[in-house]
DNA sequence: TCTGGGGTCCTGATGCTT
DNA sequence: TCTGAAGCATCAGGACCC
């Protein structure tokens, strides 16, 4: 599609990464290129994160059960996810957007937004940004491809970008989005899962262009605040701006359990664990949270939250964990329970002041977890809750586990 | 077939305050 | 003093996204 320079409002790119994690490890391991690749447990229950393109043909997509997808795909060599590498790639990929706009708005690891108005002057028409884009995405990060939109909306650019994967680059001009978005199936709305799809369908909408053409009051009738966001989309309207400082709302960390469990002691030890992982997040972070929320999924599926505000904020995992313990206690349902998870919300910056003032409460906090850990690698998870239940208070917990670490270690 | 983990946002219910 | 309405905050659950 052709683009001019001239009479775009707004110059917005959707760039969005080819088979991130499988394309990260075919770039570290040159083996496995060409091969085809599903990332993702190895064992146990887990779907698929990513499957290389050379896998696609089988059937196999992202979400879809391991055990299947193997099924689909035995040939498939499978590979355990490496976060850690993904994210050193991720602040590559994204410094290099900066490089090219001060407005970048990631959205996950591997896709972001840039706002590119009033650069074609330096850069060229939007076709040329996108291509440069690409190009210097390909060399920062020694030859991964990205797929980009380029449109004068958030939302026409991301469904651009996914138009014509891998390495694909899509230009939408702002006044051809409209008729471009028409023939698209309703699945391509953004806030159309599963379930709104079919809702839809069910109401006689299959292509985007019906949903443009529906009456306003109509949509809004059926689908609420949604339908008026439909009906907005569907018509090519979208005045979201990029936002370059969006901060986090929460900070979780949930684990599905290789086998369901329903003994107090059982979820409790997830919960620490997962309080550990939050608070240690927080605190790289700078942040603190104000509220704490618990997540069971019960063996047939269904999930149950609880959530409370914390007196203080906080980003001491033995504060989450305490709370999160008597939210616990408030929930009736014994299990099994098959993923315990635990977030933290109400999250605010550190402030200078109270950051000087909690250092040693810092220290002494992070003494506590050490602590905790010594006993956890010496005597197992066991010793942990036996030593955290002879405490209420993190200062008094401290003082009892080193005491109890002592006791241990003189006594045994 | 057998369903992840990190999130965000929305909706309806409920309770508190004015 | 009682009652109902309105506004707001909080909570639980659901749907969605990558």
């Amino acid at each position: 599609m052709s683009t001019t320079a001239t009479g775009w409002p707004r110059v917005i790119v959707h760039a969005d990464m080819d088979a991130f994690y499988a394309a990260v490890e075919q770039l570290d391991d040159p083996s496995l290129r060409g091969k085809p690749l599903l990332i993702g447990p190895g064992s146990g229950r887990g779907v698929v994160l990513t499957a290389s393109y050379e896998a696609r043909p089988f059937g196999v997509g992202s979400a879809m059960p391991m055990q299947r997808a193997r099924r689909l795909c035995p040939q498939a060599l499978i590979v355990p996810p490496r976060f850690d590498r993904y994210q050193q790639i991720s602040r590559i990929i994204m410094t290099t957007f900066g490089e090219f706009s001060p407005l970048v708005e990631p959205l996950s690891l591997d896709e972001a937004f840039l706002d590119m108005t009033g650069s074609e002057r330096l850069l060229g028409p939007p076709e040329t940004i996108g291509r440069r884009i690409k190009a210097a995405v390909h060399e920062a990060t020694g030859g991964l491809t990205a797929s980009l939109g380029v449109s004068g909306t958030k939302y026409v650019a991301k469904v651009a970008s996914g138009f014509a994967k891998p390495d694909g680059l899509t230009c939408v001009p702002p006044d051809a989005a409209r008729d471009w978005l028409a023939p698209l199936p309703v699945s391509s709305l953004w806030g159309a899962g599963a379930k709104t799809t079919a809702r839809l369908q069910a109401a006689g909408y299959e292509t985007i262009g019906q949903v443009a053409a529906a009456g306003l009051r109509e949509i809004e009738r059926t689908f609420g605040a949604m339908g008026r966001r439909f009906h907005a989309l569907a018509n090519a309207r979208d005045e979201r701006p990029v936002d370059g400082s969006h901060d986090a709302v929460s900070v979780g960390s949930e684990r599905t359990l290789n086998a369901d469990i329903h003994a107090r002691r059982d979820i409790e030890e997830q919960l620490r664990l997962a309080a550990e992982t939050v608070a240690q997040r927080l605190r790289r972070r700078s942040l603190v949270a104000s509220g704490v929320r618990i997540k069971l999924k019960r063996s047939d599926f269904r999930v149950l939250t609880r959530q409370a505000t914390l007196t203080a904020a906080t980003d001491v995992a033995a504060t989450l964990f305490k709370r999160a313990d008597a939210l616990l206690g408030e929930v009736g349902d014994r299990g099994p329970f098959r993923l315990v998870g635990l977030a933290a919300f109400g999250l605010e910056r550190r402030a200078e002041q109270s950051q000087l003032s909690l250092v040693a409460e810092d220290s002494r906090a992070r003494r506590l977890e050490t602590a905790l850990d010594r006993v956890a690698d010496r005597f197992g998870r066991g010793a942990v809750m036996r030593a955290t239940e002879l405490t209420g208070d993190r200062g008094l917990g401290l003082a009892a586990n080193l005491d109890f670490l002592d006791e241990e270690q003189g006594g045994g």
